[in-house]
Order: structure tokens, then C-alpha cells, then sequence
DNA sequence: ATAAAAATTTAGCCATGACTAAAAATATGT
DNA sequence: ACATATTTTTAGTCATGGCTAAATTTTTAT
């Protein structure tokens, strides 16, 4: 079996893989950083999953994960987008609290616990923040939408994802019912990288930094 | 934090200390025994728990939980029985596959998640196969039923507990009815430690050998 | 009572996955 | 181009929790 921290590195560096903004090179540093791990760390796990087959590694230059590594990654990532909704859904979690207690589940949970808890929730292929699931087969949606950030003044979209890294940001978002399927127009975008202007549904308008905002992935009609 | 392997032992050692056949000296190869380890293994951990001053150890003669070891012991079951219910009770799990289940997940939900399936359950007191379940505050009902292998020819009870140890055993109980709340009396005791013949509910009539009747506890009237 | 058997502990090893400090390679600025 | 800064790797350490083999203690049988 894979270890727990095997999965972990797998699900980081695919995500890091397909984060737009390290383009195609995953560096050790850049592993070590989202890991939270010392960059010396990062490089002894990068030798043993070259050494499982599981990536491609170039020393100095960085790693790319094989199809075998991709899978695994595909699999924790599935199994932490179904447990994320199963817990917000069926145990009334907030959006701030299911990502943590998803990280520690998602490595403990059998196939037939996957197998449920996606039937109780009808086969869904979104997860609670908007991120598509990949199906038990390892293939995934990639269709990717703009960032409310990059709106025009008097654009309007519907939020279809937000990112589930900042507890605090989703708590935020949470509270002001930016949420999924919520339409959202700017009604000003303030110069100098400055806040937009941000009518929420039919009603609320706020103030958003653009932070918050380039977290939030938008459809445009 | 406390690793997993802690609480497991100190789970392991819990059992053992209230499991009338080891009286009280719980010793190493009895613990090494029952996680499944070799004895110099358990040798090792049992002097770390001492460390921790979770139980006293006094070597070559045996092991025994203090209060603070007791209360780990008591959480983790308590996360072990509340998992086994939500799993057979929430999402169709039978009998046999709920225990390994749980053993992986007790580890690794947090209080939150320990209270919201105890909600979502109605506060239960007793898990699916019978056993008690600890309160949260660590107070564990210790009414003990007498086994259906004790009974004499002609008494009746109701089945109160079933051993969760063996996955096999608990299939085929599951297939003959033999369930919490069923009725069972004994017509029929075969010399010699020989099988007892057990009428189920109001209608089967099984023989039933001493091993699968000794792992079944019952109510008499 | 004592020799043999059984249980237990000690000693020493291994893999995992962290860490720091130092060395080596790559990138950057003038 | 080359010195300096940055990144990455190597070397060596540590804690966890297994293991086997050997030594020691306890128990049992005669």
C-alpha cells in the first residue's frame, strides 16, 4: 500500500501541475512550500516516487507525475472532493471546516466507503467548492473559468468554483452568500490593482479585494 | 498528538483488561498476541506508555491502564462504536464489514466529526453489535449478559451482544437472524461441549456450535 | 530443588519521513 | 563573463514502530 505522505505529495505536485501559474516546471521548492516541508525533505520523497515510477524526475530541474502517479493523485483527489461534499451535505459542515477534515479522511477511507458515500450523493461530478471530481476511472474535467478579478466593469457571471485553500477566505465568502450558482455583477473596478465594486445576487452590493476576488471562478454568459 | 499505533494498543489493552478470561495481569505476549505484533514489539511500546504515564508497568509481570490511558482507550472506542453505527445505520453497511472500517477511521475524525454522527444517530448508547457505547465523558456501561453457550436446555433470552471479533462469524450469524433483539431458546444441548439446538424468532430452528453460541450474549428473562 | 520450557526483555537492525548544515549546481546582476 | 545569490542536493541525525536473535527472568515439571 502508499504510504499516506506518498498520496499527500502526489495530490500537491498534480495540483501544482495544473495551477496555471507554475506553468509546465515543478520545482523542489515549490513542493517543499506547499507541502510545508524543509526543500532537503521535498527532494528525499521526489528520489523515492522516481524511484516508484510514480514521476519523472530531473534533478535541479523538477518533476512531472507518469500515468501511474496521475492515477493515485486523481484517486486522493477523488475521494477528497466526495468526502468534502458528503460532509458539508449529509453532516451539515460549514465551508471553512470540510477541506481539514477531508486531508485526514481521504487517506483512511476504503473503496466501499468511496463507493457510498458517491451514491449517496446521487454521483455528483462537482465537489462543494465547485471543483470538478474525477470519476472512479481517473478522468476529470478541465474546463476552466475566468476569475471574478479579471471582469470587466459591468460584467456580470454565476460562481461556479472558489478555491479551498484559505479557511478564513471561505468563511468570508460564506458570509456573504458568495456561493455557488450566485450571479454576481462588477459595477466598478477601482484603479491600482484597487477593489471591485461587486453586486451579489439581486440585492447586497460589497466592496472585494481583488484576493478574494482572483479566488473566485466565474461563467460568463 | 497521539499516534495511531498508541491508540490502538491502549485500545487493544483496554479490551484485554475487561475481558473476563485474563483476569487481571494483562501481559506482553497476550497484548503482542492480540495487535498482531512480536513480543519484543510490544515490549517496546509498553515501556513508551509507561513513559507517557498511560499505563503502569511492572516488567515480566503485566500492564495496567491509569486513568489518562483509560480515558484514550475509552475516546477511541467510543469513535470506533459511534463509526460502526453511523456506517451500518447511515450508509448500509453489514455487520462484518463495519469493524475494519472503523478501525482505520476512529484515527482519524476529529470531535466535530464524532459529534455530529452521534446527532445524526440520536445520541445512541449501544453500537451495532450491542457493546456500549462510552460518553463522551468516558463513562462506559459495564452490565455484562451471560453467553448463549451458558444457557441450560429450555431457557429463552434475548440477544443483547454479538462478538465483533471475527468478520466471518458475524456473516454467518447475520444470515441465520441471529440479531440484536431476537428472541433465542435453547432445546436441545449436546453432551461433550456439542452444539446447541436453538430455535431463532418464532419460526427457525438451528444447531448451533459452542464457539458461535460462546460469541453471543444474551438477556434473560 | 532444580533442570527444562516458556515468556519477556535487551540489543541491534530496518524503513519511513521529517530535520539541519554543508556542498554543489543553477540563475542573476553588473 | 563572472561573482554573487538562490536553489537544490547530499550527508548525517532523529523519532516512530516494526523486526530477529540472544540474553534473562519466570514458570513448570520431575
Amino acid at each position: 500500500m502508499l504510504t499516506q505522505a506518498i498520496e499527500d505529495y502526489l495530490k500537491a505536485i498534480y495540483k501544482l501541475q495544473h495551477s496555471s501559474e507554475h506553468g509546465g516546471r515543478v520545482t523542489t521548492s515549490v513542493i517543499a512550500s506547499r507541502m510545508e516541508v524543509a526543500a532537503a525533505s521535498a527532494t528525499n520523497m521526489i528520489k523515492k516516487l522516481a524511484e516508484l515510477n510514480l514521476l519523472v524526475y530531473t534533478p535541479y530541474q523538477g518533476v512531472e507525475l507518469t500515468a501511474n502517479g496521475e492515477k493515485i493523485a486523481l484517486e486522493t483527489i477523488r475521494h477528497h472532493r466526495l468526502l468534502e461534499l458528503y460532509l458539508s451535505q449529509a453532516l451539515g459542515y460549514s465551508w471553512d471546516q470540510i477541506d481539514a477534515e477531508a486531508d485526514r479522511l481521504e487517506h483512511a477511507i476504503s473503496e466501499e466507503f468511496e463507493d457510498r458515500i458517491d451514491q449517496a450523493l446521487g454521483y455528483p461530478t462537482v465537489g462543494a467548492h465547485g471543483e470538478p471530481i474525477p470519476t472512479k476511472q481517473g478522468q476529470i474535467d478541465h474546463s476552466n473559468y475566468r476569475r471574478l478579478s479579471e471582469l470587466q466593469d459591468g460584467q456580470s457571471a454565476v460562481i461556479r468554483r472558489v478555491s479551498d485553500r484559505n479557511p478564513q477566505m471561505l468563511r468570508y465568502m460564506e458570509n456573504l452568500q458568495l456561493l455557488l450558482g450566485t450571479r454576481v455583477k462588477v459595477t466598478a473596478k477601482a484603479p491600482f490593482n484597487g477593489p471591485l465594486q461587486v453586486k451579489i445576487g439581486a440585492s447586497k452590493e460589497v466592496s472585494l479585494g481583488l484576493e478574494v476576488a482572483g479566488n473566485i471562478f466565474v461563467e460568463t454568459d
